[in-house]
DNA sequence: TTCCAAACTTTGAACGATCAAATCCTCGCG
DNA sequence: CGCGAGGATTTGATCGTTCAAAGTTTGGAA
């Protein structure tokens, strides 16, 4: 394997100097024509390629983005995330960039991580998941200067839109709207909900829409409730359905996760009632399997937003945020997909 | 936001200069410990982390894993890949490596994606998946002598372990030959296999498992056939159920995949006998929530001998293999997940 | 005291690219 | 025919680190 070619070697082979190789490289348009594809041809001759590292030192970018793998959780719910990330990837890549991964136990280990990549000038920019009350990491990224956005809304606060960060979220409420809809339409009017308890802003979120439709069409209909897992939600599901009066007096069940719904799924033919109509929230291959229906939030639509509001709708590189704009957020409206 | 800190600003602080700066940084061990402490002191009190993009320019070494990510396909077993990214992650990390991530939707594409990560010095090797009869990524990257290991076994060799390059895979017989045992020993002896078209590897090599323990056993037992899907698999046990002496003369089932096994457990459900032993292979979440058995590959075991033999097994850094030297393979023994 | 070897530290150069500024062409016009 | 304007191209410097080799100190033996 020989030397590998430099900027140099490209020059001479086509005659020219280093910096009009590099011109040619990264911005075209100030080369003559013809200079232009003698030096294209020697570039493809000696099939030279830039040494990013040597790029990375001088302009000090280094055209990457890092993200935050979370553990695996072993539960249903996973799948998104990396649904997520793997669709970050993608429309990276045709952006010119790269996505480097890493892992991190706590908030702290990840703002340990993160100092390391931003001062080694690993990444120019940050894209934060799984963000939570009070969380640690987002501001200090702002204080620190680090370009990111973040997939999930700042819970918490009071009004999320004057948050002092750039975010993209799947407006949760709008899901369960639409899922409580389609159930009132085809079902009945005693559409129930099945959510955690009320601690976490995403599960408050989506039982708003679940209730906000409720009301609109002046239906009720009953709520249960338990904390997250397909054995939990069966077992709760199968005590309150001990009382016949509660599974006749029920249409639908919409559900604030898959897990959920599948729990609830399964208590529903425990006790002689399998065509119950379930509807669940992720969309994961769980629900796509036991042909239950169920919200999705296209996480595709979620990486195109997050890549938009870091580079700029066609931008090439991360663009450093002046301070003075305020930042930008984008609600991505989830659609149902009707099964059975 | 002041400008980083360079070596020689440690270097000033701290009264000595540069390279023993890099050198308490990079082999502590040749610097005189009082030099040593105070130097790692200025190191401390300036915040000071290398520039890495000047190693990687100066060391040519990136220390960086480059890993694809195979497209979502949208089915079940798309969680075990990303269990294995993951459990990779954490372990590079600990050995002071990155991941870096990159799609391409064919062999082609991804032969030029390495081209641009090899050539480009951002990657020092790779970890390949998915690896198929015939595949060009390896051979490429054994030409190019790029390090890398695959996790998969290059089917279609006659004696896969005289396989030019090195593989780490989970050992798919010793799985079902496991299942069917233990089948054998609760359920009864009529242990049926439910397997995909035998075109693929991974899916011969499941079913010998199967077949091993049946013969040592002295049993025999039904085989079905379907491809991949959960809707698939259970029409095509519908199918066979419909003749009620099939369900009756079968004590359990071995499956080769979890779709599959889903696919069976639904429809032995829709026949009546819910409680038909079933086990899967791959233990995704849609096994554990239905509570059918599977077959566990431990992503994290395989991540692990993955980075030992792309490392060797306490280096900090890539070695180029010497040509010399064979190929090793590493075979992962799954385990069974008992459930119900 | 003198000198040598071993241990430690410093100096100059290089990695491969881009930036900034200087230089060279090429026309059009007076 | 000379000159200036403007575009195209080249030159010198630089990014922050580590390598290779040269320089300095230290301790002990002769």
């Amino acid at each position: 394997m020989a030397k590998a070619p430099t900027v140099e070697d490209v020059a001479l082979a086509a005659g020219v100097s280093r910096q009009t190789v590099s011109n040619v490289l990264n911005s075209p348009g100030i080369v003559r024509p013809e200079t232009r594809e003698r030096v294209q041809r020697a570039i493809d001759a000696l099939a030279y390629r830039p040494h990013m590292a040597a790029r990375r030192l001088r302009t000090r970018r280094s055209s990457t983005i890092g993200v935050h793998l979370d553990p695996y959780s072993g539960g249903i719910s996973g799948v998104l995330l990396d649904r997520f990330v793997h669709a970050l990837t993608e429309r990276a890549g045709e952006r010119g960039m790269r996505v480097l991964i890493y892992s991190a136990r706590s908030a702290e280990e990840e703002i340990e991580r993160l100092g390391d990549l931003v001062d080694g000038a690993e990444i120019d920019g940050v894209v934060v998941t799984g963000t939570f009350f009070g969380d640690p990491r987002t501001g200090w990224l702002l204080e620190r200067g680090v370009p990111f956005v973040s997939f999930g809304r700042p819970w918490g606060g009071d009004d999320v839109y004057r948050s002092a960060h750039t975010w993209v979220d799947v407006d949760g409420a709008a899901g369960t709207r639409a899922a409580t809809r389609h159930a009132l339409a085809t079902a009945g009017p005693r559409v129930g909900f099945f959510g955690w308890p009320p601690d976490a802003g995403t599960g408050v979120d989506r039982e708003r829409g679940w209730r906000e439709a409720m009301a609109d069409a002046g239906a009720t209909g009953p709520r249960f409730e338990t904390v997250d897992g397909v054995a939990d939600a069966r077992r709760a599901m199968t005590e309150a359905f001990s009382d016949p009066a509660v599974l006749r007096n029920l249409d639908a069940l919409v559900c604030v996760s898959d897990a959920l719904a599948v729990g609830a799924h399964l208590a529903a033919a425990d006790a002689g009632r399998r065509e119950l109509p379930v509807i669940g929230f992720d969309n994961t291959p769980v629900a796509e399997a036991l042909g239950i229906s169920s919200i999705e939030q296209s996480p595709e639509l979620v990486a195109a937003a997050v890549l938009d509001l870091l580079m700029g709708p066609t931008g090439r590189a991360i663009e450093q945020r002046d301070a003075a704009r305020s930042p930008e957020h984008v609600l991505v409206e989830p659609r149902l997909i009707v099964r059975e």
